[in-house]
DNA sequence: AGTTGTTTCAAACATCTGTTTAAAATATAT
DNA sequence: ATATATTTTAAACAGATGTTTGAAACAACT
């Protein structure tokens, strides 16, 4: 084992190519062979310098994992100067740089989304460590934008919409391009969905305030 | 092979264990002999009645996916005669039945959500037969709404924005009882979500014309 | 130099995977 | 009842997978 601060050349190459075949494969089907081979390094490598294929799986979560949030911090261009709909904008804006970025940090994001689906043992980890903290900002911004308590149920319903609605374009990108073959929903789309999540989104959950005045009826069944 | 109407007793029972081990395990990890095991056959029966995995998962999903579909149509309970925000009602409301009915369909949901963020080779199926026909109904009733074409930018995206919201609660459900656990999002609860979504997607879309007019007629009771 | 600790390597291991076989059991038809 | 077709069964096959081995190559230090 390694443990020192200076990692070899072999144990990065395996957390390199590791990372884009777990992303690309799946944990499952993710060979520590086509691991080894895409680092250049032999079979037994990947025992000797990370034990086994779990804890090697378990480094590259953690390893990118802190990438990640180095690159983008959940609360990015959130200021507490900034009003509540500003906060919301600056919050949709970094979760959607955050799940969409093309660079490295985005194998953490194809790895996040399965164990979205389909969790592992590593699965709890991740909510504590990344999904959490990030979901307590959202409802914060949420509850003084409606004007209510953070554990209400309309809150968790209402960021969750918002969620959702960011989360869509990653989770099913696969069915978005061969739907809408033409249509692009990618990086440089940032700045488009986020205008539109963010203005659907304050509009959609200020329904009631803004309904006040203007008697809207909404049928039950 | 067997292609003959009456289908065996054990093609039944491999038909039934099948769907649930690959909706609970997923295609790679579902094993033959664990299927044949739930279904009390031979490990060779999977390749005398179907031919082989692949073939077998084929089955599974457009066994499954006729069930579901002749449950919850697309267009359950969209009447032309109602308005289009009835109809979106109607749609939200079908669909997440869809998704999240906790019987025998519950297992193309899973796989459908599989599929969804680790597409095999089947995935280009369920694409043209299950899920372009639904977009389909959706974007024709936002576009109504909206008094827009299909095919504009501004309708894909607001029906996307149902659709995530819709998505969220049955891909991120492992998140979702783990960071709530007191909170359930469960079949019980699909008439409040219905009401959540449609609310916040009526409202959200609507943003410009709201602020012009001042006046929106959601439903007549 | 030589010694010690670390890292690499090819080979083999044990296990699990989907699939096939050929014989036995069962059902169907004449 | 006999013959034919269909289905089930236990066993084995061939390939892939994660892991281990023990020797070789390398590095660092006295």
């Amino acid at each position: 084992m390694n443990d020192k601060k200076t990692t070899s050349k072999t144990h990065d190459a395996i957390m390199e190519a590791a990372g884009k075949i777990f992303a690309e494969e799946g944990y499952p089907k993710a060979t520590v062979r086509d691991i080894c081979k895409h680092a250049g390094a032999n079979i037994a490598a990947i025992n000797y310098h990370f034990g086994n294929k779990k804890s090697l799986y378990l480094a590259v979560l953690k390893h990118y994992q802190e990438i990640t949030f180095l690159t983008y911090p959940p609360n990015l261009g959130i200021q507490e100067t900034h009003g509540p709909e500003e906060q919301l904008r600056a919050f949709i804006r970094s979760f959607l740089l955050r799940i969409m970025d093309d660079g490295r940090p985005t194998w953490f994001g194809k790895l996040l989304a399965r164990e979205f689906t389909e969790p592992t043992w590593a699965f709890d980890i991740l909510v504590e460590d990344t999904i959490r903290p990030s979901f307590q900002i959202l409802t914060g911004i949420v509850a003084t934008i409606l004007g209510r308590e953070k554990k209400e149920r309309k809150v968790l319903l209402s960021s969750m919409s918002i969620v959702g609605q960011c989360l869509y374009f990653r989770h099913s990108h696969p069915v978005i391009t061969r739907l809408f073959p033409g249509e692009v929903f990618g990086p440089k789309q940032i700045d488009e969905l986020t205008d539109h999540i963010t203005r659907v989104s304050l509009h959609g959950l200020l329904w009631d305030k803004t309904a006040k005045h203007q008697q809207v009826k909404i049928c039950k069944k």
